[in-house]
DNA sequence: AGCACGCCGACT
DNA sequence: GTCGGCGTGCTC
């Protein structure tokens, strides 16, 4: 009998080579896919994942090299991930190696395969007997039968403890269990609207194999209960779902909703504000079926579901769900293909859904689903007002109008939020006898003026430099040096000087960034220790302040000049939510947008709460301009030391690209719209095709061909699939 | 991406 | 005379 042939392994490693790589493996069969392994590669040592078995290796068989270890104590990776990932990494122009590996938790991607232990540990009935037994003197033994005396305790609340712990493990006086679930009962649903009921009924309907559908319902219209109702439907019958959030910041909210309505299902949050062990045990949770409701952000819908029924993506139009670096992927996409690969249901929800989206429910690929209204009978849409900047003329920052509004909110003891989109002091230090204005020296960008300490700093939004501000105009000499335009520290200031007994808070990335700041803040907020908040964008996502009822909107009109086809849409959005914070409950709210160009079509469609007619005018546009969602795109960016070095770079891709376009266009090479960032020169070559498939067919060859050459050093280029910035 | 190999300037 | 600059090429 001849000794079987070793096998050979396929395996994905975290190089940018879009290759797999053959090592033997003498015991390795089919059941091995999946699974992680640690090769030799090179000179070093990496972590891949098997990918396929082969009996011929696609190389000299003195080049192969043994793999040193398969981890089979984890689970594989199931093949539906396997799949999921070999889509997105071909569809995202991305090599396979990278992408899995960007799928595990980052502890998986060392290379000591160290299993995590249990998650939570109980006595024994032997354990018990021992406990009643133990000798006064004992007391490291008796501290730990004392924490175990009750139900399961979870394995992190038992540092310390660990030596005894594994004495009693072997001794067979402890085990591993499971943490039990919180002992009470679900909380109540309320009842549901006409609206929410026809919803649910429809979904209900077919909620089995898969199926897109697009829940649009208004801010306060209760798109999460529609959620929940039918997260209890799939739990019920012994489902897993997922839900994706755009943000860390939304999740220990949702987490509470989630875990009051089903106190008895195991529900886990997956962000990147994990902790490494953390994420890792919560992952197994879900890879093993443990898990019933995955919370998550983008990074969670390639998480390993054995029993996935349904997927959810709330506030799917949110850009957060698109990653910027890396696999460029977008979640929501991601969720849409994975549903149909699963045979599930997948729920988008929005108040202001993608442009994208709409486009796909009127096209019928996703099945539209609207709560016009808002739950409570009594909160009505808040009134939006626009204020005429032009002949209201702002001081500050700030009309009369809206000055007026804050002083008559402050009296009643209302909260009221001053929405400002622009961080910082000042958006530019102003030179008034030249009219120089402070800019990066590394980047093509102003210099944002902040509040620092007792004086001010100049900084940088794009490349985080920092500076002192000069005495005099580094062009002229002048001395007339001011702060010019108004960003949220300067607002606060001039907030603070008109209504002095007021409390004011500040909420935008710098006042948030220390961790747990912005729960410290919320909480503060609810408890009406707040008067006057101003912040910007990040108070207007999905966060519910019940007792505010009065938005005011300072310096939105920024956004209708920009060149960027996208900015009116996510200005419509941004405003539609910040609006949708003004009086959730019981009180009525209020909004008013300052502006010089009250007449602007957007604002009308804001004013009526009318996002369909916002939708429909702004999607007529992209048609005549050929804009997506009617066209598909790719961006190839590139940046170098000189824009000539990626220009040139552009220009042979371009070259490159002529041969192989077919019903494609390749457009010119153009500088970015950010041209200069961290002293790197960048531009961007755009490429358009009316279809995904004639995109996909002409990208697959071009990228590959990208990849062969060799770029001049110092040169770095990425292709972005359905980029969304310029 | 790392990391080694390889061919030209300023140092003990 | 070497140490080291980073250009170029490879990793089963």
């Amino acid at each position: 009998m001849t000794p079987p042939t070793p096998a050979i392994l396929q395996v994905a490693l975290d190089a940018p080579i879009d290759r797999l790589f053959d090592y033997l493996a003498a015991d390795a069969t089919a059941a091995d896919i999946g699974r992680r392994v640690r090769v030799p590669f090179g000179p070093r040592r990496q972590v891949g994942v098997v990918v396929g078995l082969a009996e011929q290796a696609g190389v000299a068989a003195a080049q192969l090299r043994e793999v040193i270890a398969i981890d089979r104590t984890l689970p594989a990776l199931p093949a539906d991930i396997l799949r999921l990932a070999r889509f997105a990494a071909d569809y995202y122009q991305h090599p396979l190696g990278p992408t899995l590996l960007a799928l595990l938790p980052p502890a998986l991607k060392r290379q000591r395969f160290r299993t995590p232990g249990p998650a939570a540990y109980a006595l024994t009935e032997a354990g018990r007997a021992r406990a009643a037994t133990l000798p006064a003197r004992a007391t490291a033994q008796r501290r730990l039968a004392e924490r175990l005396a009750g139900s399961a305790v979870a394995a992190t609340e038992l540092a310390g403890l660990r030596p005894v712990l594994t004495e009693w493990l072997r001794q067979g006086w402890a085990a591993a269990a499971d943490l039990a679930g919180p002992d009470q009962p679900s909380e109540a649903p309320p009842p549901l609207t006409a609206e929410q009921a026809a919803a649910l009924a429809a979904l209900r309907g077919e909620a089995h194999g898969f199926a897109a559908w697009l829940l649009f319902g208004v801010t306060g219209s209760g798109k999460t209960e529609v959620y929940l109702r039918l997260i209890g439907d799939v739990l019920a019958r012994g489902g897993q779902v997922l839900v994706l959030l755009p943000e860390i910041h939304l999740t220990p909210q949702m987490v509470e909703r989630f875990g009051r309505r089903f106190p008895g299902r195991r529900l886990v949050a997956l962000h990147s504000g994990l902790g490494d062990g953390e994420r890792l045990a919560a992952w197994l949770d879900c890879i093993d079926g443990r898990a019933d409701i995955v919370l998550g952000t983008r990074l969670a819908v390639f998480t390993p579901l054995p029993r996935l029924a349904l997927i959810v993506v709330d506030e799917e139009h949110d850009a957060s769900y698109k990653q910027m670096e890396g696999l460029r992927y977008h979640a929501r996409d991601v969720a849409v293909w994975r549903a149909r690969a699963a045979g599930v249901p997948v729920l988008l929800g929005s108040a202001t859904p993608a442009l994208e989206s709409w486009a796909n429910a009127r096209r019928g690929r996703y099945r539209l689903l609207a709560l016009p209204k808002r739950a409570h009978a009594e909160a009505e849409l808040p009134q939006v007002r626009l204020v005429d900047s032009r002949t209201d003329k702002p001081k500050q920052g700030i009309t009369a109008a809206l000055r007026t509004a804050l002083a008559e909110n402050l009296a009643c003891g209302e909260q009221s939020l001053v929405f400002i989109n622009r961080r910082g002091y000042a958006p530019v230090l102003y030179c008034r006898a030249c009219g120089h204005v402070s800019s990066c020296p590394r980047c093509a960008a102003h210099q944002v003026v902040h509040r620092h300490r007792d004086g001010y700093q100049l900084r940088c939004h794009h490349c985080g430099l920092a500076a002192r501000p000069p005495q005099a105009c580094p062009a002229c000499g002048s001395l007339d040096l001011a702060p010019a335009g108004q960003g949220t520290q300067k607002v606060e200031d001039h907030l603070a000087e008109l209504f002095p007994a007021a409390r004011i808070l500040r909420v935008d990335r710098d006042s948030a960034a220390r961790r747990g700041a912005f729960a410290t803040m919320r909480e503060a907020i609810a408890r009406r220790e707040v008067d006057i908040l101003v912040g910007t964008q990040i108070v207007a996502k999905g966060h519910d302040f019940p007792m505010l009822t009065l938005v005011g909107v300072i310096g939105a009109d920024q956004a209708l000049m920009s060149t960027d086809f996208r900015a009116s849409e996510r200005l419509f959005a941004q405003l539609m939510q910040v609006g949708g914070r003004a009086g959730r409950a019981a009180h009525a709210g209020r909004v008013l947008i300052q502006t010089d160009y009250p007449h602007h079509p957007l604002y009308a469609a804001l004013v009526t709460h009318d996002y369909p007619a916002f939708a429909g005018r702004t999607l007529d546009e992209r048609r005549q301009a050929d804009f997506p969602p009617w066209s598909y795109q790719a961006l190839l960016r590139a940046d170098a030391r000189s824009m000539a070095e990626a220009m040139a770079f552009l220009d042979a891709a371009r070259d490159l690209g002529a041969g192989l376009a077919d019903g494609v266009q390749i457009y010119d090479p153009v500088p970015a719209l950010m041209p200069r960032i961290s002293e790197r020169e960048r531009a961007q070559l755009l490429v358009q095709a009316a279809g995904r498939a004639r995109l996909q067919r002409f990208l697959t060859p071009w990228v590959a061909a990208l990849r062969e050459r060799r770029t001049a050093t110092g040169l770095r280029w990425s292709i972005d699939i359905d980029p969304l910035d310029w």
